[in-house]
DNA sequence: TAGATTGTTAATCGATTAACAATC
DNA sequence: TAGATTGTTAATCGATTAACAATC
């Protein structure tokens, strides 16, 4: 089977919301067509996407059951699995995201946090113990943790990745905006809210020289 | 001129970031190559986008004045003029941007914050002072604020962009992961982090199917 | 049956990469 | 000068979109 892109694979959570939201509201089917519609997407795209994550093909004339294609979408993306994290940096940052009640449902358990501040040590967040930085090897060892979430300043993010590798971690989600260094075999995503901005921010500089704002 | 895409506009953070390390470390002059091979790219691809933003074109050999290629990006990003935006929903995420140092010189000056529950009304977090949403309409017009971010529930984010729009918003950096119905002048920049985890997720998936980890 | 929707094959579009000539 | 690096033109690659046949 042909490698998924990550354009497609970012569009799955999107259908996934969309369809959840129709099956609350007791739509019990649903068409390439309508998803497309409502997420301002091409409508021939959607069916690709979804041919992926299916094995179950949509019915002309009727399209997909809702439910099916929910949970099918929900197995690809591997929300029913839990995946156990760590959290690295309890920051306000971290403190936000030990906090967030959504990653539970997509299978996202965050089992342990550290930092290396000692104010910060033995404190709970959300039953989330914050341990010391001497704890995460044999903690992420003990516990088999795979994936970590780093949340420390750009300056640490190196130290911590390394000592993140050696601990057997598989996986990276990273919000400090700099390059990890890592092996082929550990997989880093890249969240960095400031390259989010620069976006936003060159759009609104468009804005100003064009005259078009007041 | 063509117009830049997404990929270029998301790559330039992070030449400005490298920049940014390099002049601080006294280097004078930089290579495309150089940051190709920092940042894991390709070289050509370097180039092209350096092209999009700078006037002064490097020198054969040397390369390009690395404080002059900063300023570029700079003033390309639009980090040279502060935009003025208003946070609403004071909750663990938004008070954790509220709380982010670097956005001040990437040009984004959070100047007000707004929020729905009266137990948060009139607090300050580092001086931005949280205002009850009925202030959120004459507040934005007389600040004449264009940019607005929001970490709000899902439940909430459309009504809240609908009172945006009333208001005069330009811009939308919407954290919450629901797509948002506005006119086309309005800029949406869609921050998701479930997307983001679902990349991950979907990673640590096919590790487990694929037997990768033991 | 007619029409809506499916899945597939082909065409288009845009971004990346390779090849190369120009120049300090 | 020779060689490194530039910028540009052409080739490749991959994703999106259009056209179409199949089917409920």
């Amino acid at each position: 089977m042909k490698r998924i892109s990550i354009h497609t694979l970012k569009r799955l959570p999107r259908y996934h919301q969309y369809l959840l939201e129709q099956q609350h509201s007791g739509v019990q089917k649903v068409s390439a067509k309508q998803i497309a519609l409502a997420l301002e997407l091409n409508e021939v795209q959607v069916r690709k996407d979804i041919q992926y994550v299916t094995k179950s093909p949509g019915k002309p004339k009727t399209g997909h059951i809702t439910s099916t294609l929910v949970y099918e979408i929900e197995t690809f993306l591997g929300y029913h699995q839990t995946n156990h994290a760590c959290l690295i940096g309890v920051g306000h940052l971290g403190k936000a995201l030990l906090n967030y009640e959504g990653f539970l449902e997509k299978g996202l358990e965050i089992s342990v946090a550290f930092d290396k501040d000692e104010t910060k040590i033995d404190q709970s967040i959300k039953q989330i113990k914050v341990l010391p930085m001497s704890q995460l090897r044999p903690i992420c060892n003990r516990l088999k943790i795979q994936l970590a979430i780093i949340t420390v300043p750009s300056e640490q993010a190196q130290e911590v990745t390394d000592l993140l590798i050696e601990s057997g971690i598989k996986a990276i989600w990273n919000f400090a905006p700099t390059t990890l260094v890592v092996p082929s075999d550990v997989f880093v995503y890249q969240e960095d809210l400031s390259i989010s901005f620069s976006v936003v921010s060159h759009h609104l500089q468009k804005l100003v020289t064009k005259g078009d704002i007041k």
